[in-house]
DNA sequence: GCAAAAAAATGACCTAAATCATACTTCCTA
DNA sequence: TAGGAAGTATGATTTAGGTCATTTTTTTGC
């Protein structure tokens, strides 16, 4: 069963192990040992953020990368009329922010907290000597790369020949695998700028799938009732 | 002056080597040296390639990479329907199929050649051998991985935001840097499936630019008359 | 605990762009 | 080099979904 848990998060910028982090599990860091993530541990600082805080900002100049320990994560870009285009929600054990790190430009998106996380920064050298040294940890994120851009081709893909209703099932499938136990708990605007649609119409097409029975909402928080249904609806 | 030259390309499989590719400058290549060079160019397979024929299919095993000497390559994926979406068009210089390699998946896009090309194929083994020894290339392809993911965020912003004529001239402008000093050559099908539009909208629009002035057709062939213009349709 | 602000919801209206139907051109290839 | 197929063009019609305006609910800060 779904929790609706309201989370409490240490508030203090207390260390946190990587030895010990449990999201470390599902991370691109999986793979390391001993000396490695003791360099890593020892250079890092961890971060307690409030719900709505940048991470970075588009045009910045990235100075390292963010690893979440708890929490979520926006990535967004702005359009002109200063729209957000959500590309990606990230959570627990994900590593944000890597990209600038390669391409030597900018950051091209922003990342804001979606809720109160906690987050370890660590600078760039670190982790590109890291990544230099450590065959593992580059192998993993050739694979990540790889892996995201495939996911992009398909968004992309989506959004040039899905409606609106199939974007938004297949949007609350890939939200409900990464809030996982927890109800997915976006606002209706951030909802409507992940699935690419206006917020009026997005609330619309939610309380169709609500009547339908798809999905049961809590004030904001959303569950998935029948994610087969939403399976078929978004015709993948 | 752009030029409407009838390509006539060398339809032998004769061996085309490295050291002399024109295109190599271009190329994530461009920086190897002297021994991998060579151990490259002794494995390497060279092909010519019709118009419309297929390098590899989604959801097909990738068997290694290829390099572009001559031609275009178009990039897709397709719909529930069987509609393509075109994420890129590769040229002269571009390797081709390298994300599948390290993804360990099957090919989740297809590409396929939009005019007769010559075309070099490097063997898995061999590309990855050389991606693991040689850090420039490494870092080169870290790089090139970092700014399309980039480029496929903003390609998504613009699917959610932007209007069909806004594409249009945002695609046209994409098109002619490919293109550089020939027109540009895609069907008005192939141009709707990268723009993202029903092919009689396309025809239409393209039908409301010349009226305008902002490009002229030579058949199928398309020339930009007017990049400024296109920008500020474009709203970039 | 209340007021103000933010978010969510609903209604009315309008238009960009899809779809369907058909005609015209250009390109192959037999 | 004729004939058929593929590609291009245009017209008529429909509709998904955007926009704007307003109300209701929830959240937030004092």
């Amino acid at each position: 069963m779904k929790t609706n848990r309201p989370q409490m998060l240490e508030k203090s910028h207390k260390h946190i192990t990587c030895e010990n982090c449990l999201s470390r599990k599902d991370s691109l860091f999986c793979s390391m040992t001993g000396g490695d993530l003791e360099k890593v541990d020892s250079n890092k600082s961890c971060s307690y953020f409030k719900k709505g805080q940048p991470l970075f900002i588009e045009g910045g100049l990235p100075r390292g990368v963010f690893c979440i320990n708890e929490g979520k994560v926006k990535i967004y870009s702005r359009g002109e009329e200063g729209k957000e285009q959500i590309i990606h929600v990230a959570t627990s054990g994900e590593i944000v922010g890597f990209r600038a790190m390669f391409s030597g430009e900018p950051y091209s998106v922003a990342a804001n907290t979606l809720e109160e996380s906690n987050i370890c920064f660590i600078s760039k050298d670190d982790f590109l000597d890291l990544v230099d040294t450590n065959a593992t940890l580059r192998n993993g994120i050739l694979r990540e790369l790889s892996k995201e851009l495939a996911d992009r081709a398909s968004f992309i893909k989506n959004m040039a020949q899905k409606s609106v209703r199939e974007r938004l099932a297949s949007a609350l499938l890939i939200l409900d695998d990464i809030y996982g136990e927890d109800f997915i708990n976006l606002s209706r605007e951030d909802l409507a700028n992940f699935v690419g649609t206006a917020t009026e119409t997005l609330i619309r097409l939610l309380k169709d799938f609500k009547d339908d029975g798809f999905v049961t909402t809590h004030v904001r928080k959303i569950e998935v009732l029948d994610k087969e249904g939403l399976i078929r609806l978004a015709g993948v």
